[in-house]
DNA sequence: TTGTAAGCGTTATCAG
DNA sequence: CTGATAACGCTTACAA
């Protein structure tokens, strides 16, 4: 591996003028610059990032924390992450994933403080979030991906939970739907105070009490096993239903499942909407699953961006929080009423 | 920030015994060693990443090369992904992501020289892959998920499709079916040498022909509707097929579709089993797939372990490599043929 | 427009 | 067992 010097010996200049040459930091006559240019393409010259993060203090490095769990990584949160990968690359950021409990804020703010990154995307956000406070406290740049209750100061992207629940509503209102449930995350979840499941929550009863409807709600383990169970509560508490809001894609195949158990045909006699789901999960289900899609990519992208803007311009005016609805895919499963 | 000036100032010592304490690699008197250690404590120490990685010319990181599709990531993926990270993690060391299309092996190369990985983790490899032959060329050490046609003097941890699917046409035939199919990944993966397409189509072929079974295989796009269009293909080869092998998550939906759609019941008529299959995809479908799991987490502990004892004994013999069977997760979904 | 040189915070090689 | 000190390869004032 070639260094610096060994390109301004060739090139026949200072090390710092291949330097100012590389980062532009500062004007280099356009002979010089192609006398380096050139110097480095025949050596193979490749700037050392450790020697460049030494000096500069800078890592040019993203870390994304996300939560170490076996259950695996959906396919929005693929989604994200392959897309905030790509933008941070095209900015010249490198992405680290940073598998941590949701208890380990320290353990990152140490990784940030070592130099291991500029600054932190993390996800699986909670109403109240103590990883939140150990950072904004320690000075770490960071992205919230959803949000704490209070965000005065805090930089965020997230699903806006809100609209799209009340376009969920809408939806199946506008077909003539009144008695409609909703299958929720889980009681785990909602304990953990995780923000979705109960922003999602929020919006239904509001949406639903608005137009003077009444809203039964489930909690739901992420299981289609669970998602039997869940929907056959829901039926107790009205035998009348005729619509179910799920925000909970396993579970939503197992609700599916008890409705044909009980001669309940989809969308015939039961409409299913499912919100914040991941590509290509509504194509499984037969007719497949009408669908409001997460904004995965378009969450990762804006997500790196304002990161971004946060680690490079410190004193700027912090960057706009990223309200996202869901998107409508219509599907097979909604329908009239009978 | 502290350094390691301070530590040693604090504790009256010289940094080189700060240095050495922490890292042990000279004998360190054990009073010393609580004088620096309680130094460290007092001051929050870090050791900066840069310096160290710069100093010693390892960066401690490990690259995971991952292909860069809009298409996400499987849950098989995401098991290895989230478990390639925890065991590099518990071994010191960090997993970067670094999203890459698959003729981009210089990238990779330049980086690693950039000292940006000590080494590289290759998923989806192909039977001749450019970017194998690049990386041994330029001496990364490199751990490939998947394998080559040919891999002497190569590392790598892969599933034995071979013996999966010798298991799978087992388990069918075991069960009493003769005409059974085979619907593969993609034309298109075909096309680029995709190793898993390959290698499974050659073992069904192998497994049935030793039965003296005929060998019905499709190809087949990931898609629900693709499945149902090469489910099909298949009936129209052998109209009397009782057992459908899959390769294909989400074709496997689609050929389950179709099936229904022309009157065949499953498991009564037609088994169906899904090999190399993600965590909680056969509870998907009712009844739940009788699959064959992927082992997903396994292979990214086993890969982060054998590139990790390349880095570190380079001159030791080359580690094992691991082939590991699926292993079958009853459901639903076969049964003898009627 | 360019060069000089002082760091950046470790590791590792000398001595002692 | 411990201490000095020279790298490691780059960035960035400060000079010229």
């Amino acid at each position: 591996m070639s260094t610096m010097q060994d390109v301004a010996r060739r090139a026949g200049v200072s090390v710092s003028t291949v330097s100012y040459a590389l980062s532009g930091a500062r004007p280099v006559s356009a002979p010089t610059k192609a006398r380096v240019e050139q110097a480095m393409s025949e050596l193979g010259f490749r700037p050392n990032a450790f020697a460049r993060g030494l000096a500069s203090r800078r890592s040019r490095t993203i870390a994304l924390i996300f939560p170490a769990t076996e259950a695996g990584i959906s396919g929005t949160v693929a989604e994200f992450v392959s897309s905030a990968a790509g933008t941070a690359r095209s900015h010249g950021y490198h992405l680290v994933l940073w598998p941590f409990a949701a208890h380990e804020a320290e353990e990152i703010r140490d990784l940030v403080h070592q130099g291991m990154a500029d600054g932190v995307l993390l996800m699986e956000v909670c109403l109240q979030d103590d990883r939140v406070e150990a950072l904004h406290a320690a000075g770490v740049p960071f992205t919230m991906i959803g949000r704490t209750e209070h965000v005065e100061g805090l930089t965020f992207v997230d699903i806006d939970f809100d609209a799209t629940v009340r376009q969920a509503v809408a939806h199946l209102v506008d077909l003539g739907h009144r008695r409609i449930g909703f299958l929720n995350h889980s009681a785990t979840s909602h304990a953990a105070g995780y923000a979705p499941t109960l922003r999602a929550e929020r919006a239904f009863g509001e949406a639903m009490r608005e137009r003077g409807l009444e809203a039964h709600a489930v909690l739901c383990d992420e299981n289609p096993a669970a998602g039997r169970r869940a929907m056959t509560e829901l039926l107790e508490r009205d035998p009348a239903m005729t619509a179910v809001l799920t925000m909970n894609e396993m579970a939503t195949f197992g609700a599916a499942v008890e409705l044909q158990a009980r001669g309940l045909r989809v969308p015939a006699d039961v409409s299913v909407l499912s919100i914040a789901t991941s590509p290509g999960v509504g194509a499984l289900s037969n007719p497949p699953l009408t669908t409001m899609h997460a904004p995965g990519s378009e969450l990762g992208r804006l997500a790196v961006l304002s990161l971004i803007h946060l680690i490079e311009e410190p004193d700027g005016h912090p960057p706009e929080p990223s309200l996202l609805v869901c998107d409508l895919e219509p599907g097979g499963t909604t329908a009239p009423p009978p």
